[in-house]
DNA sequence: AATTCTTCGTTT
DNA sequence: AACGAAGAATTC
């Protein structure tokens, strides 16, 4: 009787296919292998049949044999496919696409490359030269270097290197793996203040028996790293892996450094921006249990590993946790999910935590371990609202006359201050002021946004840009152009005027390119060689402003407008975060907003320094609306090529929904963005009781929707967070 | 993801 | 009848 083993691939199909084991073989669930699919060869992983399942359903004529059982790449252990598994069932992904993001690393299925690394050995070589002398000289210590790393330190090409191992004065030697380095337990650890050392004790003793979700709550500032470092180091003694999530990559230099000062090596790293090569390393450190400390974005969720002891989501309130293209997954839900599966403890660690994650803590689910006094509201920086219906800047201005004052005061005593405007660019709209003409997208119901420093108007769902234009492209009419509304680029002018003589810096994605640039910008910053930074929300993020003493929101009702069931939470949590970088040192912080609805309750909770009201009140708005995490949420969303083909399609969709009793079909309605790159798009939200399965009542409907015809596409996004 | 199969419209 | 392009279907 042949044998036969489901074996999934990273591929957009329904589910596992049947594969016959090579005669006097056998695999394991988890194992990588190497399948024939039609035409070519694909890399998948032999899966688990179901309980009970029948093996083969289809024709035995079928039957392909596995081609090759990968024995040098480490096993996906069983944590991996039970939560590959969890993952589709809940977001509604099709699994090979969830295994995909487990595979995302093409360097781990190749054997590794032995990496060389150069050593001095023997004499001179006869034709000496200043950059053969600099490379002896570098290498005089005996120690074996890595070829770019040796080139970069002794300032040549790496061209120079490979000359002298021709000549027989360096050679070339196997370099240890890479991640032999063993993190040091037995470091001094940070001198905790009491309310750390209570909290970092309150945090261990609840994360020291297997899964447990502890929501660590405190203030910026008041070193909730340190406490939740403690529970790393009991992981790592106990002999198992600990991960740690971050928002966005640019925080992850900064924390590294943390971890390697706490524990005396650098943890793995793993998000966008690691290389292939790296990546694959990790990858197969992560799976053969020899990466102790993982740092990375959400993806690292994913890495298979075998005996995860810890996972920390650290700012778990940060909406870059949501991923939405492909598989639509929320990175800290999906965290307390494999926690679960693995038996590991979680801990979610913010200042401003989510409605979701306070409600559990409210409700028994997760442990609350608070730190400081941030509902006596003793640390936060005092905070004002400007009303700028009484006081408003000037014409063409957008600093009110308060909010100069304030600045012109801080510089005076040579403290930092800091404008926020959450808008990249100069100004968000352009208009012709003959004709009224507007730049709009060609591909996207949206305005053209020109960014000045560049030279050009840019949309921001597209990409699509152009040069700046002369004339109006409708009415011909020269210089009548006029920019409307300010963007970050249009605060530095203005500062630029008003402040000649301070040094001004501006954090924004799109001005500072690359992490390199970024870092720089951050260390003059702390070095207080700039006095004003005007920032989008990069700055708002876990970066450390030792000598600020002054935020300004710009603007403080954005992001409040549209009907979107979170905005309040959200603009709390922006607001706190960013007047939170301020006075955190020696120095005493204070905030201003500039707002036009100073009664609006997230204002005013904020300017009261209340954080309670602002949640208790949003926590029961929440309840009434049976919003989440009162209720479910699933969208969907339907894109075509053409507007009538999206709507009569998303129609059809609505028309398929099968009656339920506590399941609510919204829609279908023209999403606020109704064009993104050429495609139009309408919306239909499923809203359920929090009991109801909201995923089996969407696998009882899809199949009732009629085939998508042409360029039509739905995609589900259970839990959504953006409703444009 | 990468082929192969279908369908439909156009050309000779 | 032959050819091609575009879309849909198939792959264990």
């Amino acid at each position: 009787m042949p044998v036969t083993v489901p074996v999934l691939l990273p591929l957009g199909l329904p589910g596992a296919y049947d594969y016959l084991v090579p005669e006097g073989e056998s695999v394991e669930p988890g194992q990588f292998v190497v399948v024939p699919l039609g035409t070519s060869e694909y890399i998948g992983v032999v899966w688990r049949r179901e309980e009970g399942a029948e093996p083969p359903k289809i024709a035995r004529k079928k039957l392909r044999a596995i081609i090759e059982i990968l024995h040098d790449v480490p096993k996906l252990p069983p944590v991996s496919l039970d939560f590959a598994d969890w993952v589709a069932h809940y977001t509604l992904a099709l699994p090979g696409m969830v295994l995909r993001m487990m595979m995302s690393a093409k360097g781990a299925f190749q054997p590794p490359a032995p990496r060389y690394g150069v050593r001095l050995v023997g004499d001179p070589p006869e034709r000496m030269t200043p950059a053969r002398t600099r490379v002896m000289e570098t290498a005089a210590n005996g120690l074996t270097w890595v070829k770019s790393s040796l080139a970069e330190t002794a300032g040549v090409s790496p061209g120079v290197i490979d000359g002298l191992v021709d000549a027989g004065t360096l050679e070339a030697e196997p370099l240890p793996d890479w991640h032999a380095l063993t993190l040091d337990l037995s470091r001094e650890r940070a001198k905790l203040s009491d309310a750390q050392a209570e909290a970092a004790s309150e945090l261990v003793a609840h994360s020291k028996n297997g899964f447990a979700v502890s929501l660590l709550d405190g203030v910026t500032g008041s070193g909730k790293t340190e406490v939740y470092f403690e529970a790393i180091a009991q992981a790592l003694e106990r002999g198992q892996q600990a991960l740690v999530l971050l928002p966005e990559i640019a925080l992850t230099s900064q924390f590294i450094a943390r971890c390697e000062e706490r524990f005396g090596a650098k943890p793995a790293e793993w998000h966008s921006g690691v290389t292939a090569s790296v990546r694959g390393r990790v990858w197969r450190a992560v799976a053969e249990n020899k990466a102790e400390l993982v740092v990375g974005a959400r993806s690292a969720l994913f890495l298979p590993f075998p005996d995860l002891g810890l996972i920390v989501v650290d700012e778990e309130h940060d909406q870059a946790y949501k991923q939405v293209d492909r598989v639509a997954y929320q990175a800290r839900d999906m965290a307390v999910v494999r926690g679960h599966l693995g038996n590991c403890p979680v801990i979610l660690s913010s200042a401003t935590p989510s409605i979701e994650s306070l409600v559990n803590a409210e409700q028994g689910r997760y442990r609350h371990i608070r730190l400081a006094t941030r509902y006596k509201a003793a640390s936060l920086p005092a905070i004002q609202a400007i009303d700028m219906r009484k006081a408003p800047p000037e014409r063409g201005a957008w600093l009110s006359p308060a909010l100069v004052e304030a600045v012109t005061e801080t510089l005076e005593r040579g403290e930092q201050a800091l404008l926020f405007l959450n808008r990249r660019g100069y100004a968000p709209v352009t208009l012709c002021r003959k004709c009224g003409y507007r730049f709009e997208c060609p591909n996207c119901s949206a305005w053209l946004v020109e960014h000045r420093f560049r030279r050009r108007l840019e949309c921001h769902h597209c990409g699509k840009f152009l040069a700046l234009p002369d004339e109006c492209p409708n009415c011909g009419a020269e210089e009548s152009l006029v920019a409307c509304g300010p963007g970050v680029e249009r605060i530095a002018e203005e500062v630029a005027e008003r402040f000649p003589d301070a040094r001004r810096v501006v954090l924004s994605s799109d001005m500072t390119p690359s992490i390199a640039d970024l870092r720089e910008t951050l260390r003059e910053i702390e070095d207080r060689e700039v006095d004003i930074i005007i920032g989008t929300q990069l700055v708002a993020k876990g970066h450390h402003f030792p000598g600020l003493a002054l935020v300004g929101v710009i603007d403080g009702d954005l992001g409040l407008a549209q009907g979107d069931p979170r905005a309040g939470e959200r603009t709390f949590q922006l607001m706190s975060q960013v007047t939170g970088r301020a006075g955190r040192d020696a120095i005493k912080g204070r905030g201003l907003i500039q707002t036009y609805l100073p009664e609006y309750p997230v204002i005013a909770a904020l300017v009261a320094g209340d954080c309670d009201s602002f949640y208790d009140r949003e926590i029961e708005a929440r309840r009434e609306a049976g919003m989440p995490p009162f209720g479910r949420l699933a969208a969907i969303l339907v894109t075509a090529g053409s507007r009538e083909a999206a709507e009569r399609y998303a129609r059809d969709v609505a028309r398929a929904a099968p009656q339920a009793e506590k399941i609510q079909v919204l829609g279908p309605a023209e999403a606020p963005l109704s064009v993104i790159r050429g495609r139009y798009r309408f919306r239909l939200l499923v809203k359920a009781t929090r009991e109801s399965d909201l995923q089996a009542y969407l696998r009882l409907w899809t199949p009732q929707i009629p085939k998508a015809r042409g360029d039509i596409r739905l995609t589900v996004d259970i839990d959504p967070y953006s409703f444009l």
